[in-house]
DNA sequence: GCTTCAATGTAGGCAACGTCAACAATGATG
DNA sequence: CATCATTGTTGACGTTGCCTACATTGAAGC
């Protein structure tokens, strides 16, 4: 039991794993600064010093996952691969991601709405539709996916991850028909970009 | 200038409708109880006559909005049409609705995440999945949809119209993107489906 | 080694909120 | 006309986010 020292040491990190926690086991309602002063025995305002207000904290909180979400999907690329399994591997990921994480990704993609999104946020995000567009582009050039602008394919594709994982997550579909779904829903990916 | 009553006439049916504006107008942050029970000229406390909760209101909200979206869709029909007519009618009314009632629809997925969800709801929700089982189900009876399980169709096409009317409602794309991103979804979701 | 000072944490206070309990007005039912 | 459930009011409590003024700390410059 060490004696508390007056400055914690690194009071911010703390303060983003302590809240992402609690994000995860109690939901964003339940996220209060004082509480978070409180778990971390500090006083209830010494969180100000570290993120000016509230949305602050959800805001580095939301940033700190698109950086996870992206560096989990650059992770699973593998370059040597057919488009399917390419784009399998892609989806899974994301999918995968999105249920281990269903309160932050909710969060994430809420506080993009925001129009006073901050300019790093909305550039984490955009990497995530690059990535994807990537894998369509590949795709394309070794003749596995139509032509056409990127766009009309890589949207709908997207498109329909987003939604697949945005039903994992909200228990929309159970786990099982998660598990069984994905599959049909990548074949039918494939479908729609199919030459 | 009528002098006020002391009874209130339609309290709830009125909280409804406020809550409704503010929540379109200033997000589900700023959505306060006494605010509202000042802007309807009535005491702080006789929400809660109508609403045990703040999350009560939430839910008749959301409920609401599901009540309302399943009779735009269901008003959207027309029954003797291709499925790529019917398919893609489906697809417009939903997105219209999404985007015209952005955080309304936010709100309606948020709360059905909570497993504490009113039954009410989660049947109105599951109505949304069995009318696109419907569309699907036709086209098949009809020969212009691929054969096997409706689900393993269904739930790919209503998950890309879910994920793109997020995209649409949650402005990562634009509004441009959204009216020209349409088409090459519902031609990528007729792919999808395709015998 | 001492001083200075920015960074970090503390203490107290404010207004707003959600919720509750006790009380008051109302209008429908008998 | 009396009764009484429904609906609205009042006041209070604890919690929250945020603000301002103050305290402690450790590091940079002399």
């Amino acid at each position: 039991m060490q004696t508390r020292r007056y400055h914690h040491g690194d009071l911010r990190a703390a303060l983003l794993t302590r809240a992402e926690q609690t994000l995860r086991e109690k939901g964003p309602g339940a996220l209060s600064l004082r509480e978070l002063a409180r778990d971390l025995g500090v006083s209830h305002a010494a969180p100000s010093r570290h993120f000016k207000d509230k949305q602050a904290l959800l805001d580095a909180l939301a940033l700190a996952g698109f950086d996870r979400l992206d560096e989990t999907l650059a992770a699973s690329r593998e370059p040597d691969a057919t488009f399917a399994d390419r784009l399998g591997g892609f989806v899974r990921a994301y999918v995968d991601f999105a249920v281990a994480n269903a309160q932050l990704i909710d969060l994430m993609y809420t506080i993009k709405h925001d129009p006073a999104a901050s300019e790093a946020l909305v550039k984490a995000a955009q990497r995530l539709g690059a990535m994807a567009e990537e894998v369509v582009a590949e795709g394309q050039r070794a003749g596995e996916v139509r032509e056409g602008p990127v766009d009309s394919i890589a949207i709908p594709v997207f498109t329909t991850l987003h939604g697949f994982a945005s039903f994992a997550m909200s228990r929309v579909l159970s786990p099982e028909e998660v598990a069984s779904g994905l599959d049909a829903v990548i074949a039918y990916m494939l479908r729609g970009c199919a030459p």
